[in-house]
RNA sequence: GCGCCUGUAGCUCAGGGGAUAGAGCAUCGGACUUCUAAUCCGAGUGCCGCAGGUUCGAUUCCUGCCAGGCGCGCCA
């Protein structure tokens, strides 16, 4: 039983072989053997897989490409290989006997929902950090794409065998914050009947005043509270509930985090004074204009940071120097942020910090995520933060549901500008490529329940008749299933979602070409039952992959 | 000025060293007495932004240029 990826390697083993047998016969000359490649071709003529080694070697061998070809062909045995073809400008092309696609349908019904899974990432413990929205307003469709691409990539990197912790880091110590602490206490007192001005900075927002109406609603005593307990109250008690807000939002999406990990709990603990006492002792830092500043430059920033302000504040780059220095001290190996496209000035410092604080510069490394247009009925829909119009994540949710939502975001790759058509999104029809893929399930779902009614459930693969698929269809279909497992691997360590998208929406078009086709209910015997295994196989790849996306898989649509 | 992202079919985008460059949408033409037609089958379209370079081979890698988007706070 063997994937696409395994095949790969246990040919690349009979090439090298076959080589290291050439060489002893003296017709071929080289320093040394390069890595063999073997890829699965997109033209089905071009077999099962293909290497391109004779190309590769014909430099350092000094020989055509096709007599290379020729000569590893001439010492390649085995039963396992249907046919070998030279093709092209010196491509080997495999053409494997079909056992290897029935024993796959095996290996799929066994692992099950861990089929694709792999040891690709050998266990890194890498920390994801995404959204990281401030808790000070509703987040936006630019959160919702950070939320989708980071739950995703969380999900593939954990399939691929990496160690992964989820963060999502709460911005509740810093100036805004303090704004909107002073925003929700100007709303309570105008409730209150008080006469006075709303800050001039501060958040306009209905959901402003809805959260003071609650607040009033609880009737805390505030008169017994001094000015900054005051202060440090209303702030406090307005971002835990924009928290709990936006973990029930991202809960709805379909996104969890392992920790919420909150800024004044860096402060509380003392962790910015020794990030501070760190960098002093080290010759990092120097005082300027009244300022402290980190020396950031020394490790490749483009400009110094200033750490404490002339007023004696910290800078949000010491708290998220603390915040990154204690994923570092918990273990983590690679901290992975995913940041939006404003904020890809941050990348310099950040890594300049973790130089500093003594870790290789690759242990940092940030996916920014592109600008998102949003566009209904081909129109560009205008957003104005300043009038309060702006589409919010919750809008889109609702617009368009969960599984669109997620589905469109990962689509696209992530570092590509994103046009989200809301009208399409919010279709229910064939354009909508997300309910492609899901009717290709409920399909499935159908078929299994009526084979099922009719007596006829899904044997053990060992036991069905599984040389009755022939059909171009049917052995495309499996095809594609072997080659989940590296399309996994590829998407966790690139961090590229989108791959996965596609693959789901080429193999539900696989599918549904396949049902076109092939009958399965009443045909005879043996052809029902081995399409009932490759059908419930289809089932159980569609639906990993459908998690991994974090849309659902309808039984019935 | 500097930095990041993007230029591929009419539109939205894949492909990131290899064999005739792909998909969806849009357009046109077919396919339901049979497991869901939210489906399938067929047809056309491309100086892969431009110019150099590396390579046996470049749409892919490098450099320069052009165009578009977004950044460049003692805000986060």
């Amino acid at each position: 039983m063997s994937t696409a990826a395994q095949l790969k390697e246990l040919l690349a083993s009979k090439i090298r072989a076959s080589l290291e047998q050439a060489i002893q016969d003296g017709e071929l000359r080289v320093d040394e053997l390069p890595d063999i490649q073997l890829e699965s071709p997109r033209d089905k003529s071009h077999g099962d897989f293909a290497s391109n080694i004779a190309m590769v070697l014909a430099k350092p061998a000094r020989m055509a490409p096709r007599a290379i070809a020729q000569m590893i062909v001439d010492r390649l045995r085995d039963p396992m290989i249907e046919r070998l073809d030279i093709a092209g400008p010196g491509f080997i092309n495999f053409s494997l006997s079909h056992q290897w696609l029935y024993d796959l349908l095996t290996l799929v019904h066994d692992q099950g929902s861990e089929f694709g899974a792999s040891n690709d990432g050998e266990g890194e413990k890498v920390l994801l950090e995404f959204v990281s929205a401030n808790p000070v307003g509703p987040m936006n469709v630019v959160n919702a794409r950070a939320a989708a691409v980071g739950d995703t990539v969380a999900r593939l990197m954990r399939a691929a065998g990496y160690e992964v912790g989820t963060e999502y880091y709460v911005n509740d110590a810093g100036n805004q914050a303090g704004i909107f602490g002073r925003s929700l206490e100007a709303r309570y007192r105008q409730l209150q009947g008080e006469d006075i001005d709303f800050p001039e900075d501060g958040y306009p927002g209905d959901y402003v005043t809805e959260l003071a109406q609650r607040l009033l609603q609880e009737a805390v005593p505030l008169e017994d509270m001094k000015p900054d307990e005051r202060e440090t109250f209303f702030k406090r008690w307005g971002t835990d509930r924009m928290v709990e807000q936006q973990q029930q939002d991202l809960a709805a999406y379909g996104v969890t985090f392992d920790v919420w990990f909150r800024e004044r709990e860096l402060h509380a603990a003392g962790a910015l004074e020794e990030i501070i006492e760190l960098f002093k002792s080290k010759g990092y830092m120097f005082e300027e204009d009244g300022a402290l500043w980190f020396r950031s430059t020394q490790f490749g920033d483009d400009k110094d940071r200033v750490i404490i302000k002339q007023d004696g504040a910290y800078t949000y780059v010491t708290a998220d120097i603390a915040y990154h220095y204690d994923k570092l001290k918990r273990g983590y190996t690679k901290l992975i942020d995913i940041l939006g496209p404003d904020h890809h000035g941050y990348i310099g410092r950040m890594r300049a910090a973790v130089q500093a604080l003594g870790y290789s510069s690759e242990a940092f490394e940030v996916l920014i995520l592109q600008y998102v247009a949003l566009l209904r009925n081909g129109q560009q829909v205008k957003m104005s933060k300043r009038a309060g119009e702006f589409i919010t994540m919750q809008d889109l949710l609702d617009e368009v549901g969960k599984d669109a939502a997620r589905y469109f975001f990962l689509m696209r790759s992530p570092e590509s500008h994103l046009d989200f058509d809301l009208s399409l999104a919010a279709e229910q029809s064939s354009e909508n490529p997300v309910f492609y893929v899901q009717y290709a399930h409920a399909r499935i779902c159908s078929m299994l329940r009526q084979a099922g009614e009719a007596g006829h459930g899904v044997l053990d693969t060992r036991q069905a008749p599984l040389d009755a698929l022939q059909r171009p269809e049917e052995l495309d279909l499996i095809k594609k299933m072997a080659e989940l497992p590296e399309e996994i691997a590829a998407a966790a360590r690139y961090r590229e979602p989108h791959r996965i998208a596609r693959y789901a929406l080429d193999f539900a078009g696989l599918f549904h070409s396949f049902y076109t086709h092939c009958r399965v209910l009443g045909e005879e015997p043996a052809v029902r039952d081995a399409r009932l295994v490759l059908v419930a196989a289809v089932q159980v790849v569609l639906r990993r992959v459908l998690d991994l996306l974090g849309v659902d898989a309808p039984e019935t649509m």
